[in-house]
DNA sequence: GCGACCGCAACGTACGCAGTTACGGATGAA
DNA sequence: TTCATCCGTAACTGCGTACGTTGCGGTCGC
């Protein structure tokens, strides 16, 4: 896990989640059994909370759980929550090019990659979390 | 340019030897055209020399120029040879799974990620270094 | 009040990559 | 032959990013 480790840690997670939707999971929990560390958890996860896939408790008997049914989180939602953007290349936030060539160049490359992450999010929000199970 | 720099520098650099193809162009003034050294430069021409793209020529009136005509050299080819892998997540050199979620997961995002490396690829193959110019 | 848990901020560390310097090899002109 | 020019490569530095760790405060249940 060089690359995409959040988002490898995101939908391990909610897989897991997936098959006892009721239970609560410490993040202390979550990150022994993805071999990292609670605080690391909680960053991924906070994340997706923020897009309102999770819900998390704090207090005594806290954890965190999904916020809405399985079978209603697919995993365009967890790759665009966390603004992976594993296609695009930088945002827009480039300098003006001082050569034609650039500028032609780097939208015709920016409209392909755009339509490559089209297809790439289309093709995740045709699975569901609790699609994933270990058989595949 | 944050990523994909090696890969904006090749196609860069490539358009403009498309333009003058007989023209040879040392890696100094590649460099000071690019806003880059020439050590860079020769580190990314020399993968596309490797890969059949360009000719290196040493000595006093030496330079680079391209191995074959400017439009039998694809985007793809250029994208290739970079092994840049946009898309792809890590190498097929990953610990085995400890949890069965994780390989059910991990195929079936890596299936979706050939998939849209694959046509990434496919749309790159249909541009040629010479169809990009200051117009688009 | 106390323990367990989350939220957040601040640091240290590891890694990749661009940039730089340096040296050797190859080529062509004087 | 000598020299300048240019490529090829290795070694080092600096920077940005992300993970890992620690610490402190807030919240909840007992």
């Amino acid at each position: 896990m060089k690359r995409n480790s959040r988002l490898s840690l995101a939908l391990h997670t909610l897989s897991h989640m997936a098959q006892e939707p009721g239970r609560l999971r410490t993040s202390a929990a979550i990150a022994a059994h993805a071999g990292t560390n609670p605080v690391v958890v909680r960053r991924v996860l906070g994340t997706l909370r923020k897009a309102g896939l999770l819900r998390s408790q704090g207090g005594a008997a806290g954890g965190w759980s999904l916020a809405r049914p399985a079978h209603q989180i697919t995993l365009a939602d967890v790759y665009l929550a966390l603004d992976e953007r594993l296609v695009a290349g930088p945002p827009p936030g480039e300098e003006a090019a001082d050569c034609a060539f650039e500028s032609g160049l780097q939208a015709h490359v920016a409209h392909i990659l755009a339509e490559v992450e089209d297809s790439l999010v289309t093709r995740l929000r045709e699975t569901s979390i609790d699609d994933i199970g270990p058989g595949g």
